[in-house]
DNA sequence: CGAGAACTACGAAGGTCTTCGTTGACAATC
DNA sequence: GATTGTCAACGAAGACCTTCGTAGTTCTCG
C-alpha cells in the first residue's frame, strides 16, 4: 500500500477555498488561482504557491510540471471529498447517528422549507 | 452582545470526546473525565485538565468553582453544537448546496439502506 | 545577448494544538 | 502536627498551519 496516499485527511480551512477553485476549473496555475480568489482576499501570490504545493504534498493535488508553471489538478473528486467530510461529522460528531444527522438537517436555515419539511416527514415515517 | 460568547468555534479534535463525555453525564470534574476514558487512550491527567481548561477558557464549558475540584459543564447542548458543526460542513464544503449534501447522505455507509432509500426518494421526488 | 518578468524552492516567523512534567497549595490521614 | 495524596496553574516542547519575503532559475522580448 503507498504510503502517500490520499490518507484520510481533511483540507484545511486556507486550502479548502483553493480546492473549490480547481474543482471549478479541472485544473489551474497557481497565478490563475491566485488571480481567481476574491479581490478583498488579500493572500500573496507566493502564500498560494505554497499552499497549493503543500497540497500536493499531501495528496490533494497533482501536477503537471512539464509545463512552465506547474498545472494542479485535484487529486479527489469533490464528491469523494464531500463523502469523507461528511464522514467525519457522521462519525464523531454525531457518533454514527446519522438519523440525528437527518434531524439536525432538518432544522438546518441552510435548506429550503420544502426540503426541510420533505425531511421531517421522511423522518415521522421512519420512526413514528 | 457578549464578546466572549461562544462564538463560532468548532471543537479540536483533542477536545470532542472530552465534550462527548460531558454531554453524556451533564457534568464531571477532570478526573471523572480522565478516568472514564478509553483504556487504550492514553492521555495523562495533566493533558485533560488542560484540555479542560482551555475548553473553559473558549466558551465551551463553565465549571463551578467552588468544589475542591472544579465541577465542568458544557455551556453549548449537543444539539447546538451539531448545528453549528454541520453549518461548518454546508457553508464552507457544500458551499450552501444543502441538496448536494442530502444527495451525499443518500450514498453514505453511516445511514442503513432503507433510510438511503428514503432519502434517494425524497431527492427524486423534489427534483425529477 | 541582456534586462526584466515569472516561477519554484526555501525558510522564517507567529499562531494554534496537543501533550505532559513540575511546582505550589490545600486537604485528609495517621 | 507531619506525611501523603490531589488539584490548579504554569510553562515548555514539538507538531502543524498560515503567511510571506528572498534567492535563484528560467523564460521572454527587445
Amino acid at each position: 500500500m503507498p504510503p502517500d496516499s490520499p490518507a484520510d485527511r481533511l483540507l484545511t480551512e486556507a486550502e479548502l477555498p483553493l480546492m473549490h477553485l480547481l474543482w471549478d476549473r479541472g485544473e489551474a496555475t497557481a497565478r490563475v488561482v491566485h488571480d481567481a480568489l476574491p479581490p478583498g482576499d488579500g493572500r500573496a501570490y507566493t502564500t498560494v504557491a505554497t499552499i497549493l504545493k503543500i497540497m500536493e504534498d499531501k495528496g490533494f493535488l497533482t501536477s503537471d510540471r512539464q509545463a512552465r508553471a506547474a498545472v494542479y489538478r485535484p487529486a479527489l473528486s469533490r464528491q469523494a471529498y464531500e463523502a469523507r467530510d461528511l464522514g467525519r461529522l457522521v462519525n464523531e460528531v454525531f457518533r454514527g447517528d446519522g438519523k440525528a444527522l437527518v434531524r439536525q438537517l432538518a432544522r438546518s436555515e441552510a435548506l429550503p422549507a420544502a426540503e426541510r419539511e420533505a425531511l421531517a416527514a421522511l423522518l415521522g415515517a421512519l420512526e413514528p
